[in-house]
DNA sequence: GTCTATAACGTGATAGAC
DNA sequence: GTCTATCACGTTATAGAC
């Protein structure tokens, strides 16, 4: 049994607190709207306590800022780079997997594309997003496969480009979707669960297109 | 000649200036991150003459917003509802006719779903979305195709997330794309440029796709 | 209509008691 | 570590002269 942690700081810990309630705010308002008195509120703490722990809102901001990109980032990165799975597999395994954690987090991507606008390169540059994708198996398997004349040429750009949109995209305008739809947000995830199986016969239709 | 105008406001009056600065600013950095000095300063005007035009930030950003999201959906609609062009037709003319708006206004898109999700009901749901796009002509040759055979049976709004996905998402996410790519903003518009051409191909291999 | 000056308010941050 | 009270500052909005 025991385990060993490398903080003693459980979940309920003030400071986890407060990160697990700047998340829930900043994640819905963003930076700029969001007041540290939310955050206090959110947390059942007092407003002295955020500055206490953190110093300033900015500071507090970016610590959540940089977990939640790490973790996007990784999630996608190890399936990107495993050895023994075709693209199709890899494929299936993305819409999976992201579109479970869209649901469990809507919130996210449109507050993480936000906020890297603001901020391209502070973030962007940095984490060598570049490299992680461009150098990946994944990639590798993607010409491999327009070199055996299985996939259309194309800029495997476009090809990123589609698979995050038919994922991420649905959840970055749910509002819009859901107006036209008229759907509840138990509608709306249902649909998106059927995603999970259409996307990957879409993106292979797709890469065959002429 | 004399073009008779229902204001005699031309671009350079004051109030024209103050809303052409409302907008470069709003839609670069949102509500909430902008001051109403950023706006009278781009503007070439004076704060003073900003409230005495419109009262205040938050009336100045509705007349914005409703006038933007106004110009975004009449434009769809408009193609959605042409009655003598195919669905081909039109998955063409939006793709092309979105991809330039975009790419002159690439800050829009991601302005309008971060504000829009502040406020669904205030914007989406009073606009009548929902009927604009269920009832039209657009959506009744999909489902025409669907009964032919021609087009493999899947819920309208998946169709129409795919479709906006490709053409909107990449505007969206720019920073990433460009991050990922290594792009500049005239390489990037070169590559949306290339997905007038794809976008039509793509969506019709997926309408078909099993 | 347009300006300067300033009021009124909200928010981030800190001092200091406990 | 946690709280209350308060400061310090930036921002929206207005008053009033021109």
């Amino acid at each position: 049994m025991a385990v060993k942690k490398v903080k003693p700081a459980n979940d309920t810990s003030t400071e986890e607190k407060i990160k697990n309630a700047a998340r829930v705010v900043f994640f819905k308002k963003g930076f700029a709207a969001t007041r540290t008195r939310d955050i206090a509120e959110e947390a059942g703490i007092n407003l002295a306590l955020l500055n206490y722990y953190f110093r300033s809102k900015e500071k507090l901001f970016d610590i959540i800022m940089l977990e939640t990109i790490m973790n996007f980032f990784k999630s996608i990165s190890v399936v990107f780079n495993m050895e023994d799975t075709t693209l199709e597999n890899k494929i299936e395994t993305i819409a999976n997997g992201y579109i479970d954690l869209l649901k469990a987090n809507p919130d996210i991507p449109l507050f993480l594309l936000s906020e890297l606008k603001m901020q391209p390169d502070e973030f962007v540059a940095k984490m060598g997003v570049k490299e992680i994708v461009m150098k990946s198996v994944f990639l590798k398997q993607f010409q491999q496969g327009i070199k055996e004349g299985k996939i259309t040429p194309i800029h495997p750009l476009h090809f990123i480009i589609n698979l995050l949109g038919m994922t991420v995209f649905p959840f970055v305008a749910s509002p819009i979707i859901k107006g036209i739809g008229d759907l509840s947000t138990k509608q709306f995830n249902d649909l998106m669960d059927e995603r999970k199986r259409l996307i990957p016969k879409w993106i292979k239709a797709m890469l065959k297109a002429k």
